[in-house]
DNA sequence: CGGTTTTGACCGGCGC
DNA sequence: GCGCCGGTCAAAACCG
């Protein structure tokens, strides 16, 4: 574990609670753009909890949770999507814009680009990359962590996500599995592991943001096509709409590492 | 049969 | 340069 976190972890003494709360605020994912906040699941609603105390999911949203620690004291750099307005609602009755099917044009990844990188026209793939890597460089795209007291380890969030990887997680007995939104050329990212110091919450993080606005509807589904969105995706998508508001409106994350 | 998961290979960045 | 590490690729397996 990183340094910093160690230091932090052997310096406290934890109670339950603060355990939680002292792992969103310790864990080791900092860096710009990256945010980190709790959630629980566990039964009616989400609640999340930052150091100080807990509080409403959905207040924290509204930004009407008394919330002050952001790191610079800035916006997050999330670029702006400017999407529809979404009911405040959390309950079940949502009346939402749901099914309107926005026809994802499936997923087709881009083609096979390297066929074998041994021979053939390699130099062209390579320069591509390599023109590509020198002009964007790493872009760093917005991310959230969340952490979220769970059994299921993969939470409902209203996308279809297809998985693309698993690795393990250096210094814990978790692996850590990478996912990508399956919506057309979306380019949404998410990654989830369990927490090496509390195995019952979940940690997922989002990377970049939905260019389309309604999830897919799983194909011979209707129960999930007609469903209400689920807590998780409400919030998600509040969230995301939050972020393009000005700085008075924007919600402030609980904590920043 | 089409989409998803699994899983080892591969890749680039970074510290030494 | 080398090895570690986080992240991604892609072929094969899997599955409804």
């Amino acid at each position: 574990m990183s340094e910093e976190f160690k230091q932090f972890y052997y310096d406290q003494t934890f109670s339950d609670d603060d355990q939680l709360r002292n792992t969103s605020r310790a864990f080791p994912y900092s860096g710009d753009n990256t945010f980190t906040f709790s959630t629980d699941s566990s039964d009616n609603g989400l609640q999340m909890f930052d150091p100080t105390s807990y509080v409403n999911f959905t207040d924290f949203l509204h930004g009407s949770a008394d919330y002050n620690i952001f790191k610079d004291g800035e916006k997050p750099a999330v670029e702006a999507v400017g999407g529809g307005e979404v009911p405040a609602t959390t309950n079940s009755s949502g009346s939402s814009s749901t099914s309107e099917a926005a026809e994802d044009d499936g997923y087709l990844n881009k083609g096979k680009k390297k066929k074998k990188m041994a021979e053939d026209g390699e130099e062209s793939s390579k320069k591509e990359v390599k023109a590509k890597k020198k002009k964007e460089k790493k872009q760093k795209e917005p991310r959230f962590t969340f952490m979220t007291k769970s059994e299921v380890d993969h939470l409902e969030d209203g996308y279809r996500w297809r998985k693309y990887g698993q690795k393990a997680v250096k210094n814990s007995p978790n692996p850590r599995s990478y996912y990508r939104c399956t919506t057309g050329k979306c380019p949404v990212k998410k990654r989830l592991e369990r927490s090496f110091i509390d195995p019952s919450i979940v940690i997922t993080t989002y990377e970049g943001q939905h260019n389309h606005h309604e999830p897919a509807a799983r194909r011979g589904d209707m129960a999930s096509m007609f469903a209400p969105p689920s807590t998780l995706a409400l919030a998600l998508s509040q969230l995301q709409e939050n972020q393009s508001l000005p700085p008075e409106h924007s919600i402030q994350m609980p904590y920043q590492i």
